[in-house]
DNA sequence: AAACGAAGGTTGCAAATGCAACACGGTTAT
DNA sequence: ATAACCGTGTTGCATTTGCAACCTTCGTTT
């Protein structure tokens, strides 16, 4: 029989072996979720003391502001962690909303009884906080990255800034954009319109060319 | 003898005792390091091995890009934290600039030594993890407000939002800016001149007053 | 096959913004 | 004392952008 632990790949569980870690989730304690598209997983101002890891689908964590405008902060995909920093603050409250962008299904864990040593002494809390410590840090990069984006004043910069962090990812001058155009714009932080209007005129001066999500960059 | 740990009160160290504290420094090593308002501490692609800890000045982390903008992410003052998601990662290549906001002095910690038990088996790696969870996950929450901010699409909607943000963190409707015009302009990443000709426009229209650096929300 | 909805391209227009140039006041250096 | 400088406010202008409205395409439903 399949465990639903078999597939997980998150770099949280990394070192830590398949036994340890059904070990751990009887320690740990757990609950799993579903959820289905654009459904709400947590609304903002909710209180959180789970952290999630994405076992499919992706979950979107989402700042809605009072006028009613979104802005897409991450996208948490497969074997993503998420909530985490909130779960981990002093008042445990979130900020932002989480929502599922496709069906998804979630493992929730207590972010205290994985960050503390059990009865038991589990040698994995211990790494499995040094594996926190790192996921941590890769979302603090990774918005660093958005900031850095977001922070540019034109849209041809901002897109300009975009492609060229996807194709260091991506490691090629040809990058094949994860996201449709109202992502992006919304990404960017950008009007929609204005983003294919500023696409198209850079494709004419030959700055970029591009075909569908497929970009290179000239 | 006053010992340049007696007045720091970063969270990283909470929960340690002062003669912890002292131990602690001679089981990881440390060095020290002065630095004179705008020289660099690291530069943009400089290999981490160290966080730094402000000790006395502040420290501004600088993300510049190819055409020479700046933008600031996010200033470290006295007991802050500052590095430590570069040493933290893979590659340990900071993607940002540290320099000197004003004289500075710093505590550097090896990363690596922090967060693995040494031979002794100090109590306090223990402890300082945890924390460091902590201190990253709070600058986590910190990058999420500056995107919240940046992402809006006018000036009028950026002030607004760093301004309740602001009034929130002090707890009152009136609020002293601890930046001044040049430098809100750069964490709104809008122009200046733009930015005060906004802020003339809404105190006309009754939106907010202020005066110098204190401001109102009505 | 017709109807429908979602995603994306196009365009006109008004408003917002960056940019550059200049003015003013306060502080520091010579 | 004078000059140099820095932070800030002001303004005209060209550009960029958001916004709204409309169209096309494509895939799915009825």
């Amino acid at each position: 029989m399949a465990h639903f632990m078999d597939t997980v790949k998150s770099p949280l569980f990394d070192g830590i072996s398949p036994e340890e870690r059904v070990t751990m989730l009887s320690c740990f304690g757990y609950y799993l979720g579903s959820y289905q598209k654009g459904e709400p997983v947590a609304m903002e101002g909710s209180y959180i003391r789970h952290f999630g890891i994405v076992l499919s689908g992706s979950i979107d964590m989402v700042k809605e502001d009072i006028w009613g405008n979104r802005t897409l902060l991450v996208r948490a995909k497969k074997d993503d962690v998420f909530g985490e920093s909130f779960a981990c603050g002093e008042d445990k409250l979130s900020s932002v909303g989480f929502y599922a962008y496709e069906d998804a299904s979630v493992l929730f864990l207590s972010f205290d009884k994985v960050m503390h040593n059990c009865m038991n002494a589990c040698q994995c809390h211990r790494k499995i906080t040094d594996n926190m410590v790192r996921v941590i840090a890769a979302k603090n990069r990774e918005l660093m990255r958005k900031v850095e984006v977001v922070s540019k004043r034109t849209i041809r910069e901002k897109v300009l800034t975009y492609l060229s962090l996807q194709a260091q990812n991506q490691n090629s001058r040809y990058v094949e954009l994860p996201l449709g155009r109202l992502e992006l714009a919304e990404y960017l932080c950008v009007d929609r319109s204005a983003l294919t209007r500023e696409l198209a005129k850079m494709q004419e001066e030959g700055i970029i060319d591009y075909d569908k999500n497929c970009f290179r960059i000239l």
